[in-house]
This record gives structure tokens, C-alpha cells and sequence, in this order.
DNA sequence: AAATAATTTTAATCTGGATTAAAATAATGC
DNA sequence: GCATTATTTTAATCCAGATTAAAATTATTT
């Protein structure tokens, strides 16, 4: 019962718990998934989740945890890999894009954040402006060195998200079309920042 | 209680209600949103609303039935007013944005198809579907007159809609925000499109 | 191969919000 | 003002799906 961090079976069976949830919450919306649905994707009975979270609410809490942590993963690697702002822009959509159509993906749309315990809300939200920050950060960077075209950052950090956010409303694992997203989204979203 | 589609007050009433409720899905999730949520926006017991339609599940679907209205309309006037592809672009961009965050908004997220009865289900999906092919229909007009860079109609419909789609996500109904928006997206998300 | 611990199921209960019916109030027409 | 119709409320029920406790199964340890 008492569990560590380190316990690998129980951790990726939780893990591809979240990945079922992520995939059910974006499919057939938050009401719309029964804990039964979800247990149903890993051949369990909707009780035995109860052993991995405390409730439905956290169970969509570690859902925008996660989305989170792959979010601030591929903003990471992208500033890190970026030769400037643009740059950074490009791959920062396509990394994430790699993750939210491969094999690690479905990532939970946040869509239910009011949904949460208030200490869990506001966590999530947090989480959420300060990704939102960097990236209004980044564009900044780009028009100060000259890889982006002065631009009103709010709204054109919305613009970009907003796109990338909505995803995984449409896309249902085609591998083919996952393809063509991490191509054609990138080219698409970034080429009105240039001068 | 027999009650024609012309009877002002019952429309009227009905009206703010379906406001009502786009702006609680919106803003608290349908799940996060109860009946007496969007009952007490009214000044009304939840109870009332069964006097419009008759459950839940109406009230979603009429929801997005409204929505699919507001956005044939922006779609038909830009088609109407635009001189070529990325001209209607444009205007289809800032005749809807305009109504999204304007008095008649907020115009509900279409999250909870799946939650739908069946029938309701497949109308709204066609609706919608018939709106992404007018778009994308736009979109190589303005590939065969000149005015758009030929691109993957298919993703790029599904990037500039997503951004659009997600507006209502963070739009909260503040005024210069509004202004901004319908300023600066039909730019912003037009930039990439040119030749 | 016991014994112990981890995981899952079975079989209930529990619950909040949807729904309904009847009664009360407000509006409209005569 | 009276009668009729439209709208809203009050006060219950109802129910799907979340939650829980105990039992059963499966894995691990010694």
C-alpha cells in the first residue's frame, strides 16, 4: 500500500493511466468520460483506479501536471536548441507537436481548470501564465534580435497557443497526419512573425 | 405554454439563456457548469429553464447550433465582402471575432460534441464540418487567384481555426482586449498566408 | 512454498445535480 | 376587474456515475 516514487511498475501503470485520461478527457470532453471509460483503455475495472488517485479531480490534476511538464520539456529544449527568437518559436512548436501526436501523447487540453480543488487550480493556472510568460519571452527575444517583426506579443502568443492547444481536438493518432502537423504547423504559425 | 417561433418575450428569454450558458461552459467547463449556474446569470431558479428546453443536453446542442449560425454568417458576409482568397480571410477572421467578443457573444466552444444525443451529434458535426470545408474552400481560392501562397489547405484551416477557437479560452470580456484582438488576429494570422 | 505485500475486483453505498409535478405569481386580453 | 395564458418557483424525486470497504487475486520476498 505504502508507495514510493520509485516503484516502476506502479508508476507506469499510472502513467498510462493519465495517458488514457488525457486521451478520454479530450475525446469525449470531461463529463463525458466516466472513470469507467478511462479503466476500460487498461482492461481495469473503474474501482482499481482508485489505488493510483484519490479521486476524479486529481486524476485531471495530474492530467495538466503532466501536459504541463511536457510543455516547459519542449520549451526547455527548444531555448536551448534555438539560434534566435524565431528559431525558437519554430522548434519549440515542433518538439511539442512531436510529443502531443507521438507515442507519449495524447496531452490533456485544460479545459476543466475550474473544475479543480482551488489550491489545485491555482497551481495549474500558475503553471499555465508562467509557460504562457516564457513564450511571450521568446517572441520578445526575437524582436530584439531582429528574427521577428515588431508584433503585439499578448495576442500573438494567444494566436500561436491557442492554435497549438486546440490539436489535440482534432487529431485522433493518424500517424500520417501527425506527419504533416510537426511539418506544416511550425512553417504555418511562424512564418507571419518575420520582418 | 404552446409557444410559436415569433413570440418575442419566450425568444427573447431563450436567447440570453443560450448567452448564458456559453459563457458558463466556457468559463467553468460543462461539467463545472450546473443548471443553476447559468440560472442565477438570469436571476432565475435552474427549475425555470426547463420552461426552454427541455434538458441539458438541449441546451448544449443548442448552444452550438448558435454558434454554427454566427459563424455561416461571418463566413457568408467576408465571402460576400472580400475582393480575393486572403481577403475574405481577413474579413471572415475580424466579422467573427468581432461578434465573439462583442454584445452578442461570448459564442460557445464546441467541447462537448461527444456528450451529444446521437442525432444532435451528427447534425453538429456536419454543421461543422461544412463550415472547415467553406473555409478550406477559401483558402484555395485564394491559392488560384494569386493572393495566398500555395500551403496544405487541410493543416493550415486547422491552425488559423484553432486559434480562433481557442479565443473564448482567455477572452474574458474586457474591452480594449476585444479591440485587440479583432485588430491584431486577422493580421497575425494572415501574415503567413501571402505569396 | 509459505508468508507478506501489491494490485484488482466485487458488490455495495453515496451524492450532487438533473429532472419533474404541482402550486404560485406575473402578464395579457377582453 | 375577471379570465386565460405565460412564466417562475417550491419542493420533491431520481439516477448515473463517483466513491468505499472488504474480499479475491496476483506478485514478491525469504
Amino acid at each position: 500500500m505504502a508507495r514510493k516514487a520509485s516503484d516502476t511498475r506502479f508508476e507506469l501503470q499510472k502513467g498510462r493511466m493519465l495517458r488514457a485520461a488525457a486521451k478520454c478527457f479530450n475525446e469525449k470532453g470531461y463529463s463525458g468520460s466516466s472513470l469507467k471509460d478511462v479503466a476500460n483503455i487498461l482492461g481495469l475495472t473503474d474501482a482499481a483506479l482508485y489505488y493510483y488517485v484519490k479521486n476524479k479531480e486529481e486524476l485531471v490534476y495530474l492530467c495538466y501536471l503532466r501536459a504541463g511538464d511536457i510543455g516547459r520539456e519542449s520549451m526547455d529544449r527548444a531555448i536551448a536548441d534555438g539560434a534566435n527568437g524565431l528559431d525558437i518559436v519554430r522548434w519549440y512548436l515542433r518538439y511539442h507537436l512531436e510529443v502531443m501526436t507521438g507515442e507519449r501523447g495524447p496531452i490533456a487540453i485544460m479545459s476543466e481548470i475550474p473544475s479543480l480543488r482551488p489550491d489545485h487550480r491555482e497551481e495549474v493556472l500558475e503553471i499555465s501564465r508562467e509557460h504562457g510568460a516564457r513564450f511571450e519571452a521568446v517572441l520578445r527575444q526575437g524582436i530584439d534580435d531582429g528574427s521577428i517583426a515588431p508584433c503585439d506579443v499578448r495576442m500573438t502568443g494567444n494566436a500561436i497557443m491557442g492554435a497549438l492547444n486546440w490539436v489535440p481536438k482534432w487529431f485522433r493518432g493518424d500517424a500520417s497526419v501527425a506527419a504533416s502537423v510537426v511539418e506544416e504547423f511550425p512553417q504555418i504559425l511562424s512564418a507571419g512573425l518575420k520582418p
